[in-house]
DNA sequence: CATCTGACGACCG
DNA sequence: GCGGTCGCCAGAT
């Protein structure tokens, strides 16, 4: 399986800013939902600066067990975002994906009005 | 082939 | 807010 489209979408999370795996399988319609988007995330190839500490859990919280944990909090701390016991402030820093962001997006929306 | 195991999340008490 | 159960699904045992 290709999970490129994932490691893509994560890669534009911007820095400071963090997204849940619900998040991620939902903008990618990925089959099997949030629990999929986790497969992917584990199986995120190192080295290729792909921000996979930027994905956390519904809630904001880190979920990676074992020592990645600290690491991922580690990283995040280091974009100022606010980690507080393996927890990240969503509301502070939760990004929400432009639409005009989707990969595939093909409908030029009418004029969008404030 | 049967089971177990997750970088999940909704639900419930 | 926390912990337990259940549905989900690909890979590992």
């Amino acid at each position: 399986m290709s999970w490129n489209p994932v490691y893509r979408f994560v890669q534009r999370i911007p820095r400071g800013k963090v997204l849940t795996y619900g998040a991620l399988a939902g903008a990618l319609r990925l089959p099997g939902g949030a629990r999929t988007a986790g497969r992917a995330m584990a199986a995120t190839p190192s080295g290729k600066g792909i921000p996979w500490h930027r994905v956390i859990g519904d809630h904001g919280k880190i979920l990676i067990r074992g020592p990645h944990a600290l690491l991922q909090k580690k990283l995040l701390e280091s974009e100022g975002v606010k980690v507080t016991e393996f927890r990240v402030d969503l509301k502070r820093h939760l990004w929400k994906p432009p639409k005009a962001s989707r990969l595939k997006d093909k409908s030029p929306r009418k004029r969008i009005r404030e």
